[in-house]
DNA sequence: GATGAATGAGTCTTCATTCAT
DNA sequence: CATGAATGAAGACTCATTCAT
């Protein structure tokens, strides 16, 4: 088992239960403005007045909650970076595999619909951490930190258990997980930022991925 | 052949042409500095007194080059987006196609090389444009047009010259380039954003790619 | 009776009577300031700068309050054009005329001792609307408006009242208002304007022009 | 016979007996484009960089010829001070009174009409002197001078003249003079501002101005 | 003589943040 | 706890003026 608070992470944690509790109706209001607004405008052209006029709240209430524009935005970004691998922390690994006649194409079934599921509910802040995350270190440490100790040890277990079974190729795994990535995020953009209004059957979408990996990976 | 003048790309081509010539030093820096800046802070977080200190010009010789500061972003911008589909213009795939013996793996070599090399060269620009892209229709405008116009409908030819010789797989041409698009860019952030300090060996790691590629793609 | 509220006059008439009440004291200087600079040095060449400087503001203030400096301008002036018709719209021509014994000459005196009150009491801002109205066309139309629809048609009533009389020459009303408002503007613009410290009768400066008017209009 | 170099005037006659020659086309398109702009735009409101363009002239070329903007200005409506008092001072009063059988309406009829033709040939440039003279000392001190020594000295002499004669009321000189130019003033204001677009009888008007002033005049 | 690139002070305006109410 | 007036630093942009060519 994993300890909790055993790194920084704990206060991001903390933050994201929280968050749906202890929040006024003004707070919610602020926060889905800010959103909005940062989506729409990046963190840099979006100014707090008009986070402040959209919440329906005077701009000194803004700074009452949050002791500056950038703290909003961390508020913000936080819970769903801890989500980012949340997931993988709740559901086990080591269990999923020990079941049995679990092969690679279903472990990626579970991981890309599942994270597929994440992104499709997060949109506008996942936009907002990726178009922010080149200009704030903090970002890009905390959302390392996610990576590294939340997804990719696990991730690691992963795929050397279907190197064993010899079921994929002996390549390091940052390149294989780096190739499944990919191919997720690829979808994911044309998804739901070029193309969002397109006919898109998700199923049949995830389905082609996973051939094209389990192909593609295969010894 | 086609016509290079026969849509609004010319205008974009001519100032493309126009770049390398017809500028003053004070006007190289004013860009240097410039590109250094909006990929550092991202546009809205530039300031054109920063980028005139850094080019060690007055605040105003900016003004009097570019109306404004969009125009500046734009100026540096459309090269690199004509560029984008540039070498593909160029070196007619159907020529490419001809050839005989040639083959799926070396066509997914020769685009990924040129792009690898394209990217590796206009770093700082295309991170510009990835961020500033959601911001900026016009932005969305010139790269749809470019990638639609320029790439899709070459890239379109391959694959399906491809397909009819039993190469890959009989996906829609859309779903297999986003599908080889992924995989580079995938390559790309991490390369150049995520470890570009890592000890990275490009042709290896493109040889991986292709072969991932060549057989998540096979039919 | 005139409806005050029958036209786009009610809005300026409104900004008037707010004008007084619901202004704070940094508001009043604001104002002040704003009067006083550009008076002496006209609208494009005053600087906001200047203006919260001397109303002891920060310069952010000004804009807090009007969202730009031209909207300053025209809260400023607004409720000075309205005035110029105002006194007319209250003391209804029409129950002057009924009385009996009106003559011409007490018509005259009644307006020139009105207006000559008013000018004098706004001269800094009617020097304003005169060195502007030039140059913005909104300041023309509202004067345009409150001159046609508040003055002119009553002095027309007036006009012909005395007309009718035999007591002034049958001219088109136009001219003979222009003759009148030409006389009390060459006096206003002298007194105030040309030589504001030369010691001036205005009581008998008004009955010459009175004398001037009555003989110069005489059937 | 008038010195014309006893005071500061020989420097402005200077100026404006050069004015139709040694000018260069460029300097007259300079000319020409600085009257139109700061006449539309007023001094502060115009810029020398659209009077460059209007000209046709770079920007450097402006202040080759008129060392400052103020300059400029200068140049311009210094020859048109001067015009103002220039015809009294040409044909003399002196020997036009000499003349029998000239009488008051004679006289206002000679200086209305020369008057007049002198505003309509002069409107924009005039319009500038009305607009700048409360921003410029420099420009009131002309004025000034120009009206003091070259008009109202003649007048003077006309006015006595015809009070002698008994044709006129026995009023200072001043008030006479401002009641006559008033009557000019506000007739050119609404014939060339207010509504220039009407069509107007000048003949008619003046005849009006005439017979009006003489009545209001008469002992 | 004419040009136009360069300047830097100055313009209006916005913004994140504070604080008295 | 929320407000919104006030701030002043900083923003993009303009302008009159200079000067090397």
């Amino acid at each position: 088992m994993q300890n909790l608070s055993d790194n920084a992470l704990s206060i991001l944690l903390q933050q994201y239960l929280e968050t749906e509790k202890n929040l006024t109706e003004k707070q919610k209001n602020i926060l889905k403005a800010a959103v909005a607004v940062f989506s729409e405008k990046g963190f840099a052209g979006a100014s707090t007045s008009e986070i402040a006029q959209k919440a329906g709240v005077a701009e000194g209430t803004i700074f009452r909650h949050y002791k500056t524009k950038k703290a909003l935005l961390f508020s913000i970004v936080s819970p769903t970076i801890v989500g980012l691998g949340a997931p993988i922390v709740l559901k086990d690994f080591e269990s999923i595999l020990e079941k049995q006649y679990v092969d690679f194409a279903d472990f990626l079934r579970t991981i890309i619909k599942d994270r597929f599921e994440f992104i499709k509910n997060n949109q506008a802040i996942l936009k907002i951490i990726a178009n922010e995350i080149s200009f704030h270190l903090e970002l890009q440490q905390m959302v390392k930190e996610i990576l590294t100790t939340r997804i990719m040890t696990k991730i690691q277990l992963a795929i050397e258990y279907f190197q064993e079974q010899g079921e994929i190729v002996l390549l390091p795994y940052e390149t294989i997980a780096r190739l499944i990535f990919s191919t997720i995020a690829g979808y994911a953009v044309t998804r739901f930022l070029i193309s969002p209004n397109q006919d898109w059957n998700d199923e049949q979408e995830i389905e082609t991925m996973i051939e094209f990996l389990v192909k593609g990976l295969k010894t």
